[in-house]
DNA sequence: CATTTCACGTA
DNA sequence: CGTACGTGAAATGT
């Protein structure tokens, strides 16, 4: 039961948020039988619905503006005069809006010579002083000064009415890395062409907070306007009447004087006569049901009946409690320690924190400089040294027991181990624990973290000044906020987490920081004379094509290409994309099908050509002195629980055409070793699939050993194994592997080249045999929809909130998401799992051969002939005992002396 | 000059 | 109107 112990006020901006809606919605669709247009107020009072059932405010209030004058017309004409003429199909909805909103119930606020703006926050102040929870829903970004402990404010994303952004002062700070009240100041210094307001010129949001930053305040930045050099200081000198006349219109006025307070806005039943009436009239009728089952529930709220579900809801979804950040407390002073009083120091420190020190590495250019260390009371500098016996005691610590606490400490645990120095007990990452914990964000920074888990906001040095004064933290201080971090992101994690964070993630991390540091040898004089070879393919192709069509373009411009394509050839109009149409590889074989012409095929070898050649290229560049290429693989880079790799990407090397594989061949083994060998799980997901859903069929079918695809199409189309046509395997193939990306009727006949029902048919046919899996893959999207999250074999969870959006885009491709995370991150999972086992295995038992690569579901290891048979078990046995299945994990070797040859 | 879009390589 | 990535060139916009 809601807690009705702080009442929640809402104010409205009624202007604006109509006039999104208006937008938002095809102005055709919504006319009543006598022509009037009511797409806004359709929309608004929809987005609203929406958020009464998601917020459940006590009290409402929907302001509106009068006119287009208010008292900053009269101070400055041009305010807001870009704006054009109102749409005719908007004028006469306000009215209408309002007559629907009194029917409701719902006050709505006017006040002559102001703007609605200055109605919400006056609003807002009132509501925060009477200890009221505010929320602001406005459209204008200068409702982002009102944010403050009780105020929130929810904002129209660029989609329309339907999604609305939940701005507090940690998601102003996240957006724009300032606090609510300064915002006003950052957009006096930009401007805002929308209301015509001209701002520094050459001054960005970039520069702004900036400068916010480093001054504190727009009236500081404007009395110290001299210290700021190059033409953006001149263009500040000379345009800053602008910033001061800006802050004056922008700032909303909180104490207009008005009918109503807070407390006159409680929200009471409707009149439902009122409302059929006008609604009737606006010809709404499912709006007309949403309403009244609102007002049913209003009227139930007390009693114990359980209220009509209204509409899932849109409104992003934030911490519940979000504790204003405050200002970060500072460190413990730093000392600079050496010798004897390090080891001292290390020693004591390590009995006193047995839970983990915090650790950071400064590195320039690849070379340590110097090392901070932390406890909970106190911080350590010690200036690196590349004589190891200089800095003797912290090497041994390293070494030893006490639990080392990083963020990012794969690059720095690379930096120790190319000098020799052992890391031992790495305790912790702030940055991979925190992405366990929320996978699906892009990478967080130190202050991110310090703000999200800590509550705390520490100053973020400007990278664009030179020397920057102070201001960032030190190495030590660094370490000081590492170590909290540790103590406050365990707190967050269950049993499951933690343990998979210990045993699966950390292990992983120490792993490919060795597999990083070998690299892998790549042969550079194959790669340039296949790069020649192909340089010339491509000109030859790009030539003929010139020929073909009697002048030239540029043949990697879709812009151009779609000018030769529609216009010149005139072809049949393809796929629509953002910009055009699309001329990808799929769309121009449909074309050549349809419409033949020399000129698709030449288009088509040049791309292929170019794209390889591309590969080839980035990969020469990467090659570093010791002939090898160190990729670096991204262990936080998504939300499955998979790697990524990046500079180069290697888990991209092109196999499927006999062009690609030469460039596989180019991956070869180092000297020092004899051979490659490859190790890859075979349909790895499936079988996770079989697990999952314990289809009876499915499990059969790996059991039995027998090939996986006939095995299938055998049941599907009902027919001995033996009679299982290619065709038919190819069919049941492709169902196979798209039923885990939540493949449709409609993309598998794309895909197969057959017609819908064709398609149906075959789904309908797989589902009959295959019952099990058809009832596992819903019960994933509902289990993760009901829960909020999807979970791996190994509790990693991945959160899917859009699996409640009324956005039927975002519903779909969140719950095609959800399908396949748990088989992809259980994928994953397991190959983590191998691999670490692998690695330890052949350190335990010191031997030379060594991991290399992980392309997701094959290894590529680097082997002694010697120990050949030897690696060759450990591989198999921790790739296929890695977890425990239904289903048997079966392992594929290969061996060569390249990566090509080495496939099996 | 930085960000976005398109196209395309892999599992 | 099939999931998960990274990269380069062109296009686009702060």
């Amino acid at each position: 039961m809601s807690n009705n112990a702080q009442p929640t006020l809402m104010v409205i901006d009624g202007h604006s948020l109509a006039f999104r809606a208006f937008y938002a919605l095809p102005v055709d669709s919504f006319k009543t039988a006598d022509g009037q247009h009511t797409n806004a107020i359709h929309g608004f009072i929809s987005m609203m619905l929406n958020l009464l059932a998601k917020e459940k405010p006590t009290h409402l209030a929907v302001a509106f503006d009068i006119s287009r004058f208010s008292f900053r017309t009269r101070e400055y004409p041009d305010y807001k005069g870009t704006r054009g003429e109102t749409p005719p199909e908007f004028i006469g909805q306000v009215p209408l809006l309002q007559d629907a909103l009194h029917a409701m119930g719902i006050t709505t606020v006017t006040k002559e010579d102001y703007e609605a703006d200055d109605i919400l926050a006056t609003l807002a102040a009132q509501g925060s002083a009477s200890n009221f929870k505010v929320l602001v829903v406005s459209g204008d970004r200068d409702a982002i000064q009102l944010i403050d402990d009780n105020v929130t404010l929810l904002y129209p994303s660029k989609q329309g009415v339907s999604e609305l952004t939940r701005y507090d002062a940690v998601k102003v700070f996240e957006r724009y890395g300032i606090q609510p009240h300064q915002y006003p100041e950052i957009a006096a210094l930009v401007g805002e062409t929308s209301d015509n307001l001209p701002g520094v010129p050459k001054v960005g949001e970039k520069t702004a907070v900036k400068w916010i930053n480093e001054f504190g305040s727009l009236d500081e930045i404007l009395r110290r306007a001299d210290e700021i050099g190059g033409k953006v200081g001149e263009s500040l000198r000379e345009f800053k009447d602008n910033a001061i006349r800006n802050r004056k219109l922008n700032r909303l006025v909180n104490d207009v004087e008005l009918p109503v307070g807070p407390t006159d806005l409680e929200l009471h039943d409707i009149n439902a006569d009122a409302v059929r009436e006008v609604f009737g009239r606006l010809e709404f009728k499912s709006l007309l049901t949403r309403v009244l089952s609102l007002s049913s529930e209003v009227v139930s709220a007390s009693s114990s009946t359980k209220p009509a579900v209204i509409v899932a809801s849109s409104v992003a979804s934030l911490d519940d409690v979000v504790r204003e950040p405050q200002p970060a407390p500072s460190a413990p002073r730093s000392q600079t320690l050496l010798d004897e009083e390090l080891r001292a120091w290390l020693h004591r420190a390590s009995d006193a924190s047995p839970q983990g020190i915090g650790v950071e590495l400064e590195i320039f250019n690849n070379t340590i400089a110097t090392v901070g260390l932390a406890t909970e009371t106190e911080t350590v500098v010690i200036p690196w040294s590349p004589v190891l016996a200089d800095i003797q005691p912290l090497v041994d610590w390293f070494a030893g027991p006490t639990p080392k606490i990083f963020q990012g400490a794969k690059d720095q645990i690379k930096a120790l181990f190319r000098l020799g120095v052992v890391v031992e007990n790495l305790g912790f990452d702030t940055e991979i624990a925190d992405w366990v914990l929320r996978p699906d964000s892009s990478k967080r920074e130190f202050a991110d973290l310090v703000r999200h888990y800590l509550s705390e906001i520490v100053p973020i040095p400007d990278p664009n000044q030179l020397v920057p004064d102070d201001d960032g933290l030190d190495v030590a201080g660094r370490a000081w906020f590492i170590q909290r971090l540790d103590t406050a992101i365990r707190a967050q994690m269950n049993a499951a987490t933690l343990a998979l964070f210990l045993e699966i993630e950390i292990p992983t991390l120490v792993t490919l920081a060795a597999m990083e540091n070998r690299g892998v040898t790549v042969n550079k004089v194959k790669l340039e004379s296949l790069s020649a070879e192909l340089c010339d393919r491509a000109e030859k192709a790009k030539q003929e094509a010139f020929t073909v069509i009697g002048r030239e373009v540029n043949l990697a411009s879709p812009k151009q290409l779609q000018e030769v394509l529609f216009d010149q050839l005139e072809m049949p109009k393809t796929r629509a994309t953002k910009t055009g149409y699309t001329t990808d590889a799929t769309a121009l074989a449909d074309l050549q099908a349809t419409n033949p012409h020399p000129f698709l095929g030449l288009l088509l070898e040049h791309r292929d050509v170019t794209k390889l050649k591309q590969i080839v290229e980035t990969l020469i560049q990467a090659i570093g002195p010791d002939g090898r290429i160190h990729t670096t693989y991204g262990q936080t880079g998504t939300s499955t629980g998979r790697l990524s790799s990046a500079n180069p990407n290697l888990q991209n090397i092109p196999i499927r055409t006999a062009d690609g594989r030469r460039i596989r061949e180019a991956f070869e083994v180092g000297s020092g070793f004899d051979t490659l060998v490859t190790a890859d799980y075979s349909q790895i997901e499936m079988r996770i699939m079989a697990h999952f859903s314990e289809d009876e069929g499915l499990i059969e079918a790996f059991i039995s050993g027998e090939d996986l695809h006939r095995f299938v199409g055998a049941r599907v189309f009902s027919v001995a194994p033996e009679d299982v046509t290619s065709e038919m395997r190819s069919q049941v193939k492709a169902m196979s592997y798209g039923l885990a990306y939540g493949l449709s009727a409609f993309g598998l006949a794309r895909q197969l080249g057959i017609d819908n029902s064709a398609a149906k048919k075959l789904m309908a046919d797989y589902f009959q045999r295959f019952g099990g899996v058809r009832d596992y893959l819903r019960s994933v999207v509902e289990q993760a929809r009901s829960q909020g999250y999807t979970e791996t074999l190994f509790g990693r969870r991945r959160p899917f909130p859009d699996l409640a959006s009324p956005n039927r885009v975002l519903r779909d491709n969140a719950e095609r998401a959800a399908l396949n995370a748990p088989m992809q991150g259980t994928a994953a999972d397991i190959m983590k799992i191998a691999m670490v086992g692998i690695e330890q295995d052949l350190i335990a038992l010191e031997l030379t051969s060594q991991l290399l690569l992980q392309v997701h579901d094959e290894l590529v290891l680097e082997v002694v002939e010697s120990e050949r048979e030897q690696v060759e078990k450990i591989v198999v046995e921790r790739m296929a005992h890695a977890a425990q299945l239904r289903v048997p994990l079966d392992v594929q070797l290969g061996i060569g002396l390249n990566w090509n040859d080495a496939a099996h």
